[in-house]
RNA sequence: GGAUGGAUUCCCGAGUGGCCAAAGGGGACAGACUGUAAAUCUGCUGCAAAUUGCUUCGGUGGUUCGAAUCCACCUCCAUCCA
């Protein structure tokens, strides 16, 4: 099977200016492409991880990736998609991100030997000179063009700053830039940067009179039409420090019955017919494909051992099981205690089940707190320090968090 | 630069002097039912030393016994005009 046939039946492609040349290009390791990433946040989250596995793909397939890390494009914000302005950031943290960023990538693109390039568009972007890159790229740009585009459409009925109108030309010169620079012919992206794109083939058409390539990946969203990867409390992150292995594992494990098999298609690495397999199971047994997920992907982004803790933590909790060694622990600390007492609300906030006293109140009050599997009635329970020392409580919030709180 | 409308809690959105920690909806969270799913029903949703106290309605001052609500100035946004 071609990557190019691979890619398609796993449903990543979105849409490709020209099917026939992208197809011989990618499967003849002929492609020297690029996928940007903007540092808004000093770690990478799942929806860059799936620009990441596709970079992956292919890389092993002989293509040549450039990750374009946005260093200067991130100074104006892609309005793409947004329906409020982004927040301004400065260069310490955009610097700052950008090497968080790298540092990530590196764990799944092999950069060595030149196999793959990262550069930072801060190099060519920051130092412009603003009339010659007016009169220089900006003329190739129509306004009533750009204006048509369909994502600007819900930013003109808001209002867009000329600052992120620009995006698309920044992007588009970044695209221009690699190609003089890296012979880049390929541009890869979610597909909310269609237009973007788009805008950076016409300018190598228009500059340079030579034919260059732009492929969308379908976005990850859920039945419900939103962006995966989110959860109340923010973006799933790839950083073990932000979501924690057992939280990442514990995302994946979640994910409604009605995703599961496009999430095995698109993130995975399992091969297809395995996954084609699995498109037959129903009820029940959808919840193996589930932890099938949970699985391996936790394993692609924080490793082997870390995926089996995890699981193994889960399976703990939720099957009964009895390995409780891996359960995410919380300390206490002596000074926790008042005459070697500790009242439960103090516990939950303490462990972090939860964000407030008032929450964890509410939480008590509502019967979802149990500790050592034994449901807590009054809010006002008090724990003796004697009960965490050794292999302290299990304290559990609701169905699904957990943590195994200790005295240290 | 001018005219008009607007800014309320996580989001949308009511409230135009005390009865307001602020209607209603969404989301989130918890309970029941389940398969760690979905749907449904119920509860709940500012913070805390908790029958009370504290902070909140774009910002700063002011009027008043009392302000989300009235006044002044400022900031930002939208629409129309230039």
């Amino acid at each position: 099977m071609t990557i190019y046939d691979e890619l398609k039946a796993r449903g990543l492609l979105a849409q490709l200016t020209d099917e026939e040349e992208i197809k011989e290009l990618i499967n003849n390791g002929k492609a020297v492409f690029y996928i940007g990433f903007d540092p808004t946040a000093d770690s990478l989250h799942v929806g860059h991880f799936m620009a990441l596995c596709l970079m992956k793909r292919l890389q092993e397939a002989g293509n040549k990736p450039i990750a374009l890390i946005g260093g200067g494009t991130a100074m104006i914000g892609d309005p793409s998609g947004r329906t409020d302005m982004r927040s301004m950031m400065t260069t310490e943290t955009i610097d700052h991100n950008c090497a968080c960023f790298k540092e990530q990538m590196s764990r799944f693109i092999d950069f060595s030997e030149g196999k793959a390039l990262m550069v930072n568009n801060a190099d060519w972007l920051r130092d412009l000179n603003y009339i010659e890159f007016i009169r220089d790229i900006g003329s190739h740009f129509s306004v009533n063009r750009m204006l048509s585009a369909e994502c600007y459409k819900q930013r003109l009925e808001k209002g867009l700053s000329f600052l992120e109108f620009n995006y698309m030309i920044m992007q588009s010169y970044d695209f221009l830039s690699l190609y003089e620079r890296y012979g880049c012919n390929m541009q890869f992206g979610g597909d909310d940067q269609w237009s973007n794109m788009l805008g950076g083939t016409r300018l190598i058409k228009a500059k340079l009179g030579e034919d260059a390539y732009a492929m969308t990946i379908t976005l990850l969203l859920n039945s419900e039409g939103k962006k995966m990867g989110k959860t109340q409390k923010g973006a799933v992150w790839l950083d073990p420090k932000k979501t924690s292995p057992y939280e990442f594992y514990q995302y994946w494990r979640n994910v409604a019955d009605a995703d599961v098999l496009k999430c095995l298609r698109m993130l995975t690495f399992l091969p297809l017919e395995q996954i084609d397999e699995m498109d037959h199971w129903e009820g029940s047994q959808l919840n193996q494909a589930k932890e099938i997920l949970a699985f391996e992907l936790t394993k692609l982004v924080h490793g082997e051992e870390e995926a089996l803790k995890a699981q193994t933590s889960a399976k703990a909790l939720f099957a009964n099981g009895s390995d409780m060694a891996d359960v995410p622990t919380a300390e206490l600390s002596e000074d926790d205690f008042r005459d070697d007492k500790i009242d439960i609300v103090t516990v939950l906030v303490k462990a972090g089940l939860v964000p407030t006293r008032n929450e964890g109140r509410r939480a008590v009050e509502q019967g979802g707190v149990s500790v050592a599997e034994e449901k807590i009635a009054d809010f006002k329970q008090l724990f003796e320090k004697s009960q965490f020392t050794g292999d302290g409580l299990i304290i559990r919030r609701g169905k699904k968090s957990y943590k195994k709180v200790v005295l240290k």
